[in-house]
Parts: C-alpha cells; sequence; structure tokens
RNA sequence: GGGCCCAUCGUCUAGCCUGGUCCAGGACACCUCCCUUUCAAGGAGGACACAUGGGUUCGAAUCCCAUUGGGCUCACCA
C-alpha cells in the first residue's frame, strides 16, 4: 500500500507526477493499493474541489487511484476521509493521549517571539532549535488557566534525546544525531495537525506500508519516526527520491513562468502591458512585486504579446504543448529510475512490472526539455496515421478550436498527411500551418522571402508563378500525384527539373513564407480555388 | 553556519553491491558529411565523462579515507 499525499492545487508540477507515477507503479505491480490523500491542513490554502485540479491531470496521465477522494470512477474506500482537514476528530484523539502521557505538551510562545528567536541564533549563524524548557516548566493549572483565558497555543511534541536512525530503501541508513531534531509543533492554534502529525497518523491508519516521496521530505523522516514510535505506530518502508531541476540547476517552480515573462519585459523596456493581456493596476503589482505570480490565461496571453514562449512546469503545460501522456510517463521515469541495461523506451505497464526502489538513482536529475522532444517525436511517427490523426484532432478541438473550425475534414486529412514524419508534438500542425486559416484576400507576404525568392533577374520568381497559374487552372486532379505529374513538364523546361525553383515561390505566395509542408502537399491542402487566388493575387501584388 | 545526503560524457543514465570481460555502454543534445522541395524528418560518421588526492590490491569507475563540489533541511508550508 503506497499513497500519493500532495496538498490541494490546481495543477500538477512534473515532479508530483513523477512521484506519483512511482507509487502507483510501485502499488500495482506489487498487486498493492495506491491512496490518494489531500493534504490540506494549511488553512490559508483553499481546499475546496476545484482546488484539487490537479486529479484530471493525473487521469490524462493514466495513474488511477484505489482510494482517495470520489472523481471519475476512482476513489472510494473505507479508511477515509481522505481531505486532512476532514480528520480533525480523529487527530484530536492522539493529541490528547500524548498530552496525557507528557509526551506532548502546550507551549505559549507568539509567532513574534520565535521569530526574533530564529533571527537572533541567525544572526550568530547558530541553528535554532527549540528548547522548550519555559514551556514545560509550566504548571498545568497555569496552562489551563492560560488555555481559558484563550492564549493563542500549539501542542509540541517532546522529542526524546536520542540519535535517530532513518533507514531508506534508496538512500541506505542515516544517523540524525540527538538534538538535531527539536520539539517540533504538531497542533497549530488553529487546532488544526501540523503535516508531521497527519502524516503519521493518517499512514498507520489508512495501512500505508511504503512511503515514496520527494527527497526534500528525508530530514523529515526524524520527526516521522519519533512521533510513530511516541503513539506505538508500525513503521513504513521508506524511499525518498531524487529531486528533478531545470537544465541550470535551479528548482524547477511555478514562478519560472513569470521569470521568463519579467526577463522578457525588462529586456525590452516595457513599462505597461500589451492590450488585452493583463489588466494595468495587476501589471503593476506584478512587475514590482517577484512573489506576486500571473494567472496562467494572463501569463498566456502576456506570452504570446510578447512572442515569448513559457516554460513548461505543469503536467497540464506539456498536454496543451502537445505531448502525449505515455512519452510524458516514460520520460519521468528514466528522471531518477531506469530498467537497467540500454532500454529506455517503455510503456507504463513495463513500468508497473519492473520498477523496484533498488533502481532508484540517488542524484537529482534536471529535466531534458530536447530529450523529451524527441521521445514524443519518436512516439508521434511510429503511430499509426489513423491514430495521429484522432489525436491532432481532439488536440486541435480542445485548445485550438478555431483553426479546426477554419478547416474541412478533408483539408486536416491532407495536413495530417503532411505532418506526421515532422511532428514534435500534437502542437506542431497548429503552430506551422497558420496560412491556412487566414483568408486568401488578407496572405500578408514576408518581404525578406519576397526579395529572396520573387525578384530578382527574370525568369525570378513571380515569372514563374505566372506561368504557374495558368497550368494549375488545367490541372483537374487535384491531389500530390495529380499536382505532380501537372506540373513535370514546366519543371523540366523552365526550371530545369530543379524543384526548388518554383518551390519556393509559390510557397511565398501560398503561404507567405518559406516554410510549409512539401509544396503538393501544401497545393492539395488549400484547394484549386484557393492556390490559384493566391498566386494570382501574390503576382499582381508584386509588380 | 549546523545536520543529513550525493558525486560516470553538456544532459538523462548503464556499469559499482559480487574489483579484472570498461583505454567505460546507450540515449538526447552537439559537430561533420549525405539525402533534399523550404522547415523538419531520415541516413552515415565524429567529438565528449569515471571530481581531486591518498590508500587497499597483482589489478579500482567499482572497496576505504580525506579534500573539493553540489543538493536537501533547519516554519504554527507541505
Amino acid at each position: 500500500m503506497t499513497r500519493f499525499a500532495p496538498s490541494p492545487s490546481g495543477h500538477l508540477h512534473v515532479g508530483g507526477a513523477r512521484t506519483a507515477l512511482f507509487c502507483w507503479a510501485f502499488a500495482k505491480g506489487k498487486g498493492g493499493t495506491f491512496v490518494l490523500r489531500i493534504e490540506d491542513t494549511d488553512q490559508k490554502r483553499s481546499s475546496d474541489a476545484a482546488s484539487i485540479g490537479f486529479v484530471k491531470d493525473l487521469l490524462w496521465l493514466g495513474i488511477d487511484w484505489d482510494e482517495g477522494p470520489i472523481y471519475e470512477g476512482c476513489g472510494g474506500g473505507d479508511r477515509g476521509p481522505y481531505f486532512q482537514a476532514q480528520r480533525l476528530d480523529i487527530y484530536r484523539k492522539y493529541f490528547d493521549a500524548l498530552l496525557a502521557s507528557g509526551k506532548a505538551y502546550y507551549a505559549f510562545e507568539t509567532t513574534e517571539e520565535l521569530t526574533a528567536l530564529r533571527d537572533a541564533a541567525k544572526a550568530q549563524n547558530q541553528p535554532f532549535r527549540y528548547t522548550g524548557d519555559a514551556a514545560r516548566a509550566l504548571s498545568a493549572d497555569k496552562v489551563a488557566e492560560f488555555l481559558k483565558a484563550g492564549r493563542p497555543a500549539v501542542i509540541r511534541f517532546h522529542t526524546p534525546p536520542n540519535p535517530i536512525t532513518i533507514r531508506d530503501e534508496i538512500l541506505g541508513e542515516a544517523i540524525i544525531p540527538a538534538g538535531e531534531t527539536d520539539d517540533f509543533v504538531i497542533c497549530k492554534a488553529d487546532g488544526f495537525p501540523t503535516y508531521h502529525f497527519a502524516v503519521v497518523v493518517d499512514d498507520e491508519l489508512m495501512g500505508v506500508t511504503h512511503v515514496l516521496r520527494a527527497q526534500e521530505h528525508f530530514n523529515n523522516t526524524a520527526k516521522h519516526i519519533v512521533l510513530q514510535d511516541a503513539l506505538g505506530f508500525r513503521r513504513p518502508v521508506y524511499g525518498h527520491l531524487p529531486l528533478i531541476f531545470n537544465p541550470d540547476g535551479s528548482k524547477m517552480s511555478k514562478r519560472d513562468k513569470d521569470k521568463v515573462l519579467r526577463k522578457a519585459i525588462a529586456e525590452r523596456g516595457i513599462t505597461s502591458p500589451p492590450p488585452h493581456t493583463v489588466d494595468p493596476a495587476l501589471f503593476a503589482v506584478w512587475i514590482k512585486d517577484k512573489n506576486v505570480q500571473l494567472e496562467i490565461a494572463s501569463a498566456t496571453a502576456l506570452a504570446s504579446a510578447l512572442g515569448v514562449v513559457l516554460p513548461e512546469i505543469n503536467v497540464d503545460d506539456f498536454r496543451r504543448s502537445g505531448y502525449l501522456p505515455e512519452v510524458i510517463c516514460n520520460f519521468l521515469s528514466l528522471n531518477g529510475w531506469s530498467p537497467g541495461g540500454d532500454l529506455e523506451k517503455f510503456d507504463t505497464e513495463f513500468l508497473k512490472s519492473h520498477f523496484d526502489l533498488q533502481r532508484v538513482v540517488k542524484t537529482p536529475a534536471k529535466f531534458d526539455r530536447s530529450k523529451l522532444l524527441a521521445f514524443n517525436l519518436h512516439a508521434l511517427q511510429v503511430m499509426p496515421r489513423e491514430e495521429f490523426v484522432k489525436k491532432v484532432a481532439i488536440h486541435g478541438r480542445t485548445f485550438h478550436p478555431d483553426f479546426m473550425a477554419r478547416v474541412t475534414e478533408t483539408q486536416f486529412r491532407s495536413l495530417c498527411d503532411a505532418s506526421q514524419e515532422r511532428s514534435k508534438t500534437l502542437d506542431d500542425l497548429f503552430r506551422t500551418n497558420g496560412f491556412i486559416t487566414i483568408a486568401d484576400d488578407l496572405l500578408e507576404w514576408d518581404a525578406k522571402a519576397v526579395k529572396k525568392v520573387l525578384q530578382g533577374t527574370s525568369p525570378n520568381g513571380r515569372d514563374h508563378l505566372t506561368a504557374i497559374s495558368k497550368i494549375l487552372a488545367q490541372c483537374d486532379d487535384w491531389s500530390v500525384q495529380g499536382l505532380e505529374s501537372a506540373m513535370k513538364p514546366y519543371l523540366e523546361t523552365a526550371a530545369g527539373g530543379n524543384l526548388g525553383t518554383i518551390a519556393q515561390p509559390l510557397r511565398v505566395a501560398l503561404c507567405g513564407g518559406t516554410v510549409s509542408p512539401p509544396i503538393f502537399d501544401t497545393l492539395a491542402i488549400l484547394g484549386k480555388a484557393s492556390s490559384i487566388k493566391r498566386i494570382d493575387r501574390c503576382v499582381a501584388a508584386h509588380e
């Protein structure tokens, strides 16, 4: 039995996804149970249904849970509720037990007092440890009196003065010296348990046998162990997964998007937001305070106005960018685990049956998007054509409805035929074929391209276009093959068989620039009327 | 700063536990060339790593120690 226990969030980031994937694979591969539990013990974070929007990302990746919040056929189970905020009465029982046995005590220091102590310790480069002598010296009557008077109080655990040995299936054994773990808070002033306490109680009560989580939690394990001992709980097996970083070694963060935007804005010396992107007042606040984050929608709008690409951080970002869920899972697995040998392409079924803790790597991984892209390209290339068409269509309807509305079914199909082998993502087709959705008489031509391929000494590109227009007008078989044979005679006589000579002028006339699918595909996609109209208009515009 | 952890190509990693078959294998990226109808894709080559210093041993990427470097953590956040 493993569990994935995130705090509520609308989005699942790749690190969390990897943790969830490993927990899931480990449990499923061993015939165990995978539990999803929401760690919403921080009242500052909202924990309504919308706040666990990340569950849709989990399901998109193919990660389903046996027990947990009920959603689309997943979840349920009789060891709930699976939201910690709904388990307060359960925790209360254990607080009382600890209090009664003297293993925990009330403390009344204010946040300000603690901060002052912490700052003082830091000023002397000393670690701060809460000793609790003063609080424990309080008589029972005094404590009762304070509580009655409504003084804010937390409950702290009295950590025994012994070294703590952490056994970890991935990292091995570590001994945390005595005194390193101080008397930490287990119940906040608002009555909510802290993370450490809730985790320990819930893992016990939910029957969690294996805890796989990110390495940043490693030190916390000491706290969890002393609590388990005090409460008489069994100890689950621990495995701490290596962290995933950005290529530059920085921590992958939601703020990375804002960082990119701020940088672009600073570079261009922009002082007010481009129209229809961000509210000017919000923009002013955002640009001043690096801790303020823009909403996804505003950030996306601003990015496209600035022409910058936001880094993908969340699973949903990768979906939007056109990555396949199975590729994400495959690639994520490779960050921190490998099946050994030279094998690196595998599906989740394989992961499920082969994942083991012994092969988890100890070192942090930098997330390499270009390798991910290469994996995605490969998956797209080996995909049957029908499947590709279907997936691109779904992606299009979800993320590019305008584009989909403007192309006919035939056009779309041709576009897929021409694009599959060159698509790195499901999104490529939409980003590189904008010329299709522009009205024939609104197409603009790239000045540089015009100069390069249309103008010059005769016969230049424009001359070719004039001739080609007439030939195409006679062409009845408007298929790739038909077009090719229709153009063949002209190609031989006027261009010496060098297709580039006429393909490039055609590209500019049809698409406005020098990049498009293969030229006969492009003609076929646009259709006869549109193609000829564009060619003639281009010829006329460049006298 | 204290504590803990980690250390193989630019990156993800195999090999390490059970020293020799490793002058270190794969993948991505990179470079060169080929193909070519633009962009891609594809094909063929190439360059690139055992952090350093000591041990142990006939022999070390593999075992031990030190140094250096990196990470995590030190909340009434999780």
